[in-house]
DNA sequence: AGCCATCTACGAATTCCTTAGTTGATAGAG
DNA sequence: CTCTATCAACTAAGGAATTCGTAGATGGCT
């Protein structure tokens, strides 16, 4: 009857967790201070978040003085394939197709930027074996 | 002091309005019934979302019998731009060619559908003020 | 009418997000 | 050493979102 529990990361954690990727690890008044131009959030507010995060297992930290220094403990590819993954099952109907389409009808997507997916695919399905 | 309300559709709110966007209109027991499959969920927790989701003025309906048949009032279009703005920005740094590349790598898009990503881009470049 | 199926309405329980207020520890002044 | 200012952590509380059970209303069927 009740509300469960979320199975993967919420928005308040993917803010945090951005932040930790790029800078390998961060006090609590790093973050909050990288956050503050787009979203302006309290002190106390990432640290709750945090610790909530430590409990779950998705941070570490260590301690340096008084203050708690937190690195992350999930890959940043797992939470994009997650991430993704579900935003193209529950928007774009399953198509990664429909998804890259509107990037490009949004000009997200540069004609270099096509050229370098298709090297790559055809980087990838060429070289099958050969190192 | 409170959580502000969610600027962009939310997961439940998402599940619902994929389904008013494939068919138009549908009662709250048809809803029930597609997401079935996939969600399970209880007949009464798609009402309360979307009666929510009529209040905040996403989806109108019209009565027949009993029964509150219901349609979007946003629009498919809006909603993809939006999650995939935020997602590309939280989780991507901005870039949607590094999502781009995780489809890649993930083989969810195939060498034809980059080709045809190109043939877009050029279509979009090529013929820019002719009727 | 009376019964049954189906619908809407309401509210409880729980998680998530946010912040104010409190507590505790460290450092510096006297 | 004590007092105080500062800074970090912790607690508590409240609103938003999600889920579902229970109750009430309504229409069809015998």
């Amino acid at each position: 009857m009740a509300r469960p529990a979320s199975p993967q990361l919420t928005d308040a954690e993917q803010r945090i967790m951005a932040v930790l990727w790029d800078r390998d690890e961060a006090s609590v008044r790093e973050i909050t201070d990288v956050l503050a131009p787009d979203h302006g959030l309290a002190y106390t507010t990432v640290l709750t978040t945090v610790r909530i995060m430590a409990d779950k297992g998705y941070v570490g930290f260590r301690k340096d003085g008084r203050a708690h220094i937190y690195h992350a403990l999930l890959s940043r590819e797992g939470a994009q394939a997650s991430a993704l993954g579900s935003l193209v099952k529950s928007l774009f109907g399953g198509s990664a197709q429909s998804l890259a389409q509107h990037l490009v009808k949004d000009d997200q997507l540069t004609l270099e930027d096509i050229e370098a997916l298709r090297a790559e695919v055809l980087r990838k399905s060429g070289g099958e074996g050969e190192p």
